[in-house]
DNA sequence: GCTGGATCTTGACTTTAGTCATTAAATGCA
DNA sequence: TGCATTTAATGACTAAAGTCAAGATCCAGC
């Protein structure tokens, strides 16, 4: 059975502001590939190359390292109507330095770099879009940035429950405190003191 | 006198992997505006709009905010060969939270949002270099988190040490310990460790 | 429903970094 | 050169966060 593409071509669509030709549609559908993952499966292992850049069509993933300690650090939570990749490792085809795990059961449509470039960055649409995330992860890095440097921990957690209240919901609290730069043990007696 | 654009012309020929025409260097010449700042001076002020960007020819900036206690956080050193700007202002017309004040005397090359986009986007070898940019700059910040939330302040300096050696010639101290996200005494107490 | 693993909480203690105050050194510049 | 300002170092103390260990709770899958 085939995917369903209507939430990848909606965003496409919305980020980059041009609308998609039926044909140009035609071309998403033959090179970008359904993947399933099921909760814990990895999409990539440190080490590995990014091969692929998914698509997000339902679940969650977290992108994390492994110290030295063998503590995990997690650098992004990812749901639907994101891109699931390593930029680093998928652009220069390097080793990645992280790991990208499932955390719920997942729907992806993926797809490898060459095919990137060679049919779909040539979709006007694509391209735009392309700028525009990467203009808006700039933009959202140095936020995060910002706060890691200049906000404790506790500041840190109330930015998160203002900015993406439903990761609360969504994703255990060890993994909240893991994105945060927090030890769970801190994480819940922040939480603690917050409901007073 | 007409301002050196030899940098500029260089910096974006590299990083496009194009050559620019005669003519396309007249275009630059005609748009970007030559801008003298002295130490201490500011390019750009919390609460404004960053209207220029600006291409460093000569001089560092730091790029900081102040919070509540008011105390600075660095958020980035810029030297020659760099952009100066707040992005999310300069994109989006917004007024910035960060203040972007001279280090050194500067001599900067500007132009403003709405002739970047009249004039030298259009210009293929520099939409080429903005993207190529646009994406160093994401991998860039991915690393930077990974190091704040998964470092301690004495590996965060290590790497600094490592990758940016002239920093430490060419900042004073507080500044570094700023942009590490500690106070300067701990770094000061950090360098003394690490000398042993 | 029961069970084992995962998650969360809490307490006691340690480590790391920040704060405040003081002195020393370096630097700018008139 | 000499003085004022900035920058750096150090000590004593405080605050924030991490660590380790134990127990409680939640929940998925049989």
């Amino acid at each position: 059975m085939m995917s369903d593409f209507t939430p990848l071509f909606d965003y496409v669509e919305r980020l980059s502001g041009k609308v998609l030709s039926a044909d140009e549609k035609q071309v998403f559908i033959r090179h970008f590939k359904s993947k399933k993952l099921k909760k814990r499966q990895y999409f990539l292992q440190e080490g590995d190359v990014c091969k692929y850049t998914g698509f997000i069509v339902k679940g969650s993933a977290r992108t994390f390292t492994v110290d030295e300690k063998g503590h995990e650090h997690i650098l992004k939570l990812s749901v639907e109507n994101w891109w699931l990749n390593d930029f680093e490792s998928f652009y220069q085809l390097t080793p990645s330095r992280f790991n990208i795990q499932a955390l719920e059961d997942m729907e992806l449509l993926q797809i490898t770099n060459a095919l990137v470039d060679e049919f779909i960055k040539p979709i006007p649409a694509f391209a735009a879009m392309q700028n525009i995330i990467n203009q808006n992860y700039t933009i959202a890095a140095q936020k995060r940035m910002q706060s890691a440097i200049s906000q404790s921990g506790e500041e840190r957690f109330q930015e998160l429950v203002n900015e993406y209240p439903h990761f609360l919901q969504r994703f255990p609290q060890n993994m909240i405190a893991s994105y945060l730069g927090l030890s769970p043990e801190t994480l819940s007696r922040i939480r603690k003191n917050a409901l007073k």
